[in-house]
DNA sequence: TTCGTCATGTAATGGGTTACATGATTAC
DNA sequence: GTAATCATGTAACCCATTACATGACGAA
């Protein structure tokens, strides 16, 4: 039982805008490309399509996705089924895309948020990055009061543990900074939407801050 | 229903290996000293609590930890709970610090566990640190050939979130080897169990790795 | 006397995983 | 013909959270 979860729905939505894809594409990619921070497995992933075709975001179709186009109709076994995304879906997500509130900012769903980034305008993604920011500051300070305060009852291995976290947040505030600046540079970034000539990928931007170890239960597989 | 946890055991065996303790105390240490990379809340602890107790790992006494102990036995109100390890508890906690199965290894145990590695040998603690090393060099290796071959269709953001996911894995690599030098060179640290002098602090080691980022669900009290 | 904090709990829910069950298609 | 991989799904479980319910105790 899962029934829609939030980024994971936001991830296929995301996914199923560049191209129409049968299930189980979906989750290979959202274990590759994606699925360097996150994995998923199929318990939680056709549930999730299944709500979002009850919602009307997406359709499903029998056959196989355009590539190749070979499959018969093929009505009575099981069959593969192809899923696309709606108008409305389309629209569902831009609205995730331009949403700035507080969850955008959460570790869990920054990572995936970020890989999206190329969809949303300019301006979304600098409050999306400046709202991060603010939070991991707000946790740095956080950090800092609470080893200054409860020094002295700590062992070296706990305390160690505290300076190297800290130190992996201040690194991470450090890189959205540069991300940001590099916004507010304005380089040849798309606005919105499609996809540039794809030539030149300005290279001064950054990647993602979230958890440099979290989650990855071994992708298993992905060796195409 | 939760019961049975895994790591949250781990960490409520932990602490109460240190001193008894009430369930509310217990908390507030888990999301302070260990919290900055994991907060739990009353809905797994308590119910973690009782099944430890089922177990014959703690008992639960009345009244208040020794500190206090102005308490009188108070019989009839719901009262006061004070959660105190028992020698099989003490034992099942030696025996969860000495493994070193893959579990050991996961992102989602290594930073509790460390933070207990003052109670270990030596011997133990290396094998988890490379051992974690392990893992970490699997997952960059997996990286690397995912990147290389797909790097075409991958946008900037996705790309750079790739580069930055890297690094900060090879950041964390590069000091888990300083904490095995050093673990190696036999700095001053204790071997197991009670604390040392606690004067000197080797300042060489490093810190944990896990998710610089990761969890942390606001805390909100820990103002002590 | 009321507010903050200490203190213990439960029910409903969330968002996932693992293991299982099934079967089609492709490559050798 | 058989193994690998493609492909879809479900049931049981896991481990946690949130919101709720209850109440004692100290200080202003």
């Amino acid at each position: 039982m899962s029934r829609r979860s939030g980024i994971l729905e936001f991830a296929v939505l995301g996914l199923l805008r560049e191209s129409p894809m049968h299930g189980y594409e979906l989750r290979k990619r959202l274990n590759t490309s994606l699925g360097v921070f996150r994995a998923f497995s199929y318990g939680s992933l056709y549930p999730c399509l299944k709500t979002l075709v009850q919602q009307g975001w997406l359709i499903e179709e029998p056959g196989n996705p355009p590539e190749d186009p070979l499959a018969a109709p093929l009505a009575g076994r099981r069959g593969k089924i192809v899923y696309r995304l709606t108008a409305e879906g389309k629209e569902h997500f831009e609205e995730l895309l331009a949403q700035t509130g507080p969850d955008a900012w959460e570790d869990e769903h920054f990572g995936i948020r970020f890989a999206f980034f190329g969809q949303t305008s300019r301006d979304v993604r600098v409050r999306v990055l400046e709202g991060r920011r603010t939070r991991l500051e707000e946790r740095l300070a956080k950090m800092r009061a609470s080893l200054a305060r409860t020094r002295e009852r700590l062992d070296d291995y706990t305390l160690e543990l505290q300076r190297h976290g800290m130190e992996s947040v201040e690194r991470e505030v450090r890189w959205l900074n540069e991300l940001i600046e590099s916004e507010r540079a304005g380089r040849d970034r798309r606005e919105t939407g499609e996809e540039p000539p794809s030539e030149h990928r300005s290279p001064d931007t950054g990647g993602l801050p979230r958890h440099q170890g979290e989650t990855l239960p071994d992708p298993s597989d992905d060796t195409t």
